[in-house]
DNA sequence: CCCCCACTCCACCTATCGATAGAGAGCCCT
DNA sequence: AGGGCTCTCTATCGATAGGTGGAGTGGGGG
């Protein structure tokens, strides 16, 4: 963490907390200073022009102008750029349309904080793609592959693991702030059995406790 | 528990969060049945006339017809129908007109669950109301005094106890997710002090631990 | 001037949570 | 039939969280 020059970051989603969230991390951040924020693709478009960030968390679909065409837009106007497409579980597809677009990357909204910045310190030092090396492989692999063989691998990473339904139930009670017992207790298992549950979803949703991971889902809607 | 008749109530919030929160717990009372929700006065006025529920939660600021102005109607109606006034901490002077036009109580909509089932469960018995015999205080007052005085004792009852500056601060970092080690570094005082704050936090939310206050404090957009 | 309140800190204790490392049952697909 | 996946369960262990019962500070109002 060198003190040489801040990250510039803008930050891009038609969602408020998703961007609360994230830029309230991003301030927090020695090495980061988030240059603004914009909650469509042409608010972006000017945004990037205006303040000239290094990188760019990119909401893909937002209302006025999509995500893709505003890293479109960007790329031409500014190739240095470094684009990160935010996604969620359900908009895996528009991966592919976005590494054509011209962005660096991607990153899962329900992402851990700590995956957030580094994706957001990768992105700045150039590197095309991070975390997992499949992540890696499986982006190299954009350019030249299809749509459906992209979709399928990038199910894999580690990133993407899908929730089973099981363990979307668990998150879903205990995003009613229900504790281990309780569950146990109305799904009619042991609680040992939840406790494995929240395991793996803490796991896949890369968060260190209940409360973030509850967080984590509601700001993404990924329960009531 | 007695298996005699289920307690049937109606929902009505324009807040979807808050009528899936509080009914999907009502719809785990074995003495309880769901019998409809509505998202404004105008609905809350149809399905109470088509359903002739035992009890309704009723939020006062909704759409199209508030309420206070459904309650009145309902009661015209069906005047044996109880009606509880739910509140949030900014709006408890609708307390006052909410029983002035029938209804037999109010609940905070960040109460704790339990607050909420035995809310019902009194009102259906045909009590007045709940809690504390300082909230019984203050309403068998609410015909005879004056606006202002009732607002007063109201902001006592332990129900309502406002969070101070610093607790909202501490619920607002809980809410990101933060461990109470992380706050503490964060806000640049002692874990124990952070764990004091939250502490008081869960007693005046009435919630057993973080997760649940949190929860609660989202859907009832205490914090952002 | 003194009291109340919000805020701070401390120490001790217990409950709950989360990590770890298994293992068996049922199901689907090959 | 066998492999893979999900769901189930068990047991142990350290890390957090939360309860209890204090105590000291500073500011504001009576």
């Amino acid at each position: 963490m060198l003190k040489e020059e801040k990250i510039k970051v803008v930050l891009v989603d038609d969602q408020t907390m998703i961007r609360q969230g994230f830029g309230y991390v991003i301030g927090l951040q020695q090495d980061m200073i988030l240059k603004g924020e914009a909650s469509n693709g042409k608010e972006a478009v000017q945004m990037a022009s205006e303040t000239r960030p290094d990188v760019i968390l990119m909401d893909v679909q937002m209302p006025v102008m999509s995500g893709i065409e505003a890293t479109r837009e960007i790329m031409n106007v500014l190739p240095k750029t470094k684009i990160v497409i935010l996604t969620t579980f359900d908009d895996q597809e528009y991966i592919y349309q976005g590494i054509r677009a011209g962005a660096v990357g991607y990153l899962l909204k329900d992402a851990d904080v700590e995956d957030m910045l580094e994706t957001i310190r990768a992105a700045h030092r150039g590197e095309a793609i991070y975390k997992t090396s499949l992540a890696a492989h499986v982006l190299s692999k954009v350019a030249a592959t299809s749509f459906e063989q992209v979709e399928n691998e990038a199910a894999k990473l580690s990133l993407a693991e899908p929730l089973t339904e099981r363990e979307q139930e668990i998150l879903q009670e205990m995003a009613y702030g229900l504790r281990n017992e309780e569950i146990a207790q109305k799904l009619v298992i042991s609680e040992g059995t939840v406790k494995s549950h929240v395991h793996r979803v803490l796991q896949k949703l890369g968060c260190a406790d209940r409360t973030h991971a509850v967080v984590t889902a509601l700001r993404n809607r990924m329960v009531r």
